[in-house]
DNA sequence: TGTTAGCACTCCTTTTTGTTGAGTGCTAAT
DNA sequence: ATTAGCACTCAACAAAAAGGAGTGCTAACA
């Protein structure tokens, strides 16, 4: 570990780098933090800390810069406490926030990403559940006309999924309702995913008529299909390309591709499901497109089940403080708000 | 009108720019189409057009560029009718995208704008049917608990929505459903925002309790809330980004802060409502952010009903010819489409 | 009379060259 | 161990110079 002045001088740069975006030098830093100390001092400490890969030189002449391994130090030891926590103001803000706007499910997402990007003046990043993560909760059939009915899908989570089907020739709407009855006595409170192992083989019976249960069958793998991939919510790609880092057109478009690519962004946040809180920075991330971001997520739960991911991303220069409390306490925020969507 | 010679030339200057960016000279144009003349003459002629207002000099020295006045002649009168018309290849690529990925309505409109932008290479923008422009279908309740039910609004454009509801105490689930008999004997088939003046007092009558009468209505204007607002469905904005005219990391942003105003979006698309097919080129535009952006909308119908608005935004440079067609194309083809998800 | 070659001129673009200044690294003195 | 002093590096900026595409005009030509 650092001796005692060289974490303070990491953290004097890593500080001022993330303030000011500009190489930060000798001179600054003694004067900026008040060590009792010359520059030239500072110099010899730098100079240590660039030794031991912590700082970095773009070339000689001009300041140092936190290297990745610099920022993880700074992230796991030396970030102040105080700013691990949201002020009381902030947090009355952010609900003031959603009770203005939140009125159906999936808003709160959308609205949950737009603050935390609000906030940290960086991309956030919302995975939201997997319906078929959920539990199966109610399937209904509503009459249309003569040869079609809705079929309305309903999950613990909250959602409901709805879609327009044929009712199979030779049947009545009663028999889908009968149908329906049949499902939900089975399956009520089972994860959807588990319907197909487990009980088909009695509701099958049950049913009795086999053009029946398939066409029940069908709607809820069909429902399912729509809802089965995780939705990803995505907020404040503009207030992020505001950041001194994108300076370069060819930077900003690259980032704003890597930012389309759905799968990618998943993929990164699937990484580190069910991890709490991580942060992984720059260079230790292992896709290509994010080597200079780095990405904090945290995964939130709902008594006791994993519901979903929620991420910051952003340049390594980040303010890695306010990043980490805006997802500690949307993290246990949503959860709360998305209970008042259950039933 | 202009002479023959003088069109000629200034076609060939608006398909040169068009096609690549860069200010066109008199020799360019003497050389590539096939005038028999010299660039002296050419010179002539462009120094003629400019002095008319259809051409532009960024300063003497480095060739003209079209004016919005001459791009608006150029599409008025010179555009090639050949480039009017999709390609029946195109066509079926773009009935096989559908195909493969639209299962829902909504997926109709995300679609669609997904196609446009990438066929034209700039934004399309898609305003979807306002809810309350719809005919009013049917309004179902859903048992949930012994407190609550799902209500279900449909709409004749296909729309389901749903929302949990407390049953008013003192009734019971059955007391809703009546409640909904009611609405739908006397509303089905009028637009939704006819109800007010129209039947309510009958429908109060006819359903004789005050608060069941009441809870139904606020179901209603609930779900209307949420789908009043027209959606706006925004594509290809990173395709566009890559078009040279935006080098220029501060114009990058400006485009994207512009586009993500809904509102200005949604205002530029409403002032075409119901115009067919229309063409707003550069300085034409009135709204600020826009005035060197060209728009091209159209407005789709369904059996004479006005539905919607679909729209190309994109640098004045633009393919007038492909994205004209594309629309035209794209404008009856949705209507067709979301045929299939009405009842 | 319309067309064209020739030429001077403009002004953007690119390259070159010089200047400045922040910051380092080293050394010798404290 | 610390620091003042100094030479050195290199990006960033600016001014100057060279290059080039294109125009506008004029005078000659068919």
């Amino acid at each position: 570990m650092l001796d005692e002045r060289k974490r303070k001088v990491l953290s004097a740069v890593v500080t001022d780098y993330i303030a000011s975006a500009e190489p930060v030098g000798s001179r600054t830093i003694a004067r900026k933090y008040d060590f009792g100390v010359s520059p030239a001092t500072i110099r010899k400490e730098m100079a240590d800390l660039e030794m031991l890969g912590y700082l970095e030189h773009i070339h000689t002449s001009s300041g140092r810069v936190p290297s990745s391994k610099g920022y993880r130090l700074y992230v796991d030891n030396l970030l102040p406490p105080q700013e691990m926590r949201l002020s009381d103001e902030d947090k009355k803000l952010i609900d003031s926030w959603y009770k203005a706007k939140v009125k159906r499910v999936d808003e709160v997402f959308k609205e949950t990403a737009r603050i935390i990007s609000k906030v940290t003046n960086n991309v956030s990043l919302l995975l939201a559940p997997q319906m078929s993560q959920a539990a199966y909760r109610c399937l209904q059939f509503l009459p249309l006309d003569e040869s079609r009915a809705i079929a309305v899908l309903m999950t613990d989570a909250g959602f409901v999924e709805n879609r327009i089907i044929d009712i199979p020739d030779g049947a009545s709407f009663d028999d889908l309702r009968r149908v329906a009855g049949v499902f939900n006595d089975e399956c009520a409170g089972y994860a959807i995913d588990a319907l197909h192992p487990q009980c088909l083989a009695k509701i099958r019976q049950d049913v009795g008529d086999e053009s029946l249960y398939e066409a029940a069958l069908d709607v809820i793998n069909r429902s399912l299909e729509g809802e089965k991939k995780e939705r990803l919510y995505l907020g404040g790609t503009t207030q992020m390309l505001a950041q001194p880092e994108f300076q370069d057109v060819e930077k900003v478009k690259e980032t704003l591709i890597m930012l389309e690519e759905e799968q990618l962004l998943k993929d990164i946040l699937h990484a580190h499901r069910g991890e709490g809180l991580s942060v992984t920075i720059g260079s230790e991330n292992k896709y290509d497109g994010v080597k200079d971001m780095s990405i904090i997520t945290a995964t939130y739960h709902l008594g006791g089940e994993l519901l979903g991911t929620l991420a910051v991303m952003g340049p390594t220069r980040m303010e890695y403080g306010k990043a980490i409390s805006m997802l500690n306490y949307m993290n246990d925020h949503i959860a709360e708000i998305i209970k008042q969507f259950r039933w």
